[in-house]
DNA sequence: AACATGACGTCGC
DNA sequence: AGCGACGCCATGT
């Protein structure tokens, strides 16, 4: 298990930046985890996703996919449909668990923020 | 302390 | 263009 009391985990700062994406757009885990220093650490950012399923609030990992903008994590929802039927909920288009025109809906934190 | 795993990404074939 | 292998960082055993 984590370290429960510690403060700042990597995983805080990672929640807070998929927090911030606007709704009706997406981001990927490249995006963010370049957004809080890890660049190259993608998959950190996924096993954040993982860990945030008991975490308050809730975090709209359903915004964050891949770099292909296929949601990779759709299984690990409560439901592998939960991801897509949100995401079109809030007006993304999902076709085949891919993210239609992710490219004009990403949202990118390092730019957006302002980093 | 070391090995194995993972909701990724990039390079190579 | 499609498939495979390696690399990166953090976590768990």
């Amino acid at each position: 298990m984590t370290k429960a009391h510690n403060k700042e985990n990597i995983y805080d700062v990672i929640y807070e930046v998929v927090r911030a994406i606007p709704k009706g757009r997406v981001s990927s885990y490249g995006a963010v985890a370049a957004a809080i220093g890890a660049k190259s650490g993608a998959r950190v950012v996924g096993y954040a996703m993982n860990n945030c399923t008991g975490v308050k609030p809730k975090v709209p990992a359903h915004r964050v996919v891949n770099r292909n903008g296929l949601l990779t994590g759709k299984h690990h929802f409560e439901t592998e449909t939960r991801m897509e039927e949100l995401l079109k909920k809030e007006g993304i288009k999902v076709k085949d668990d891919k993210v239609v025109d992710f490219e004009k809906i990403f949202w990118d934190p390092l730019t957006e923020l302002g980093l």
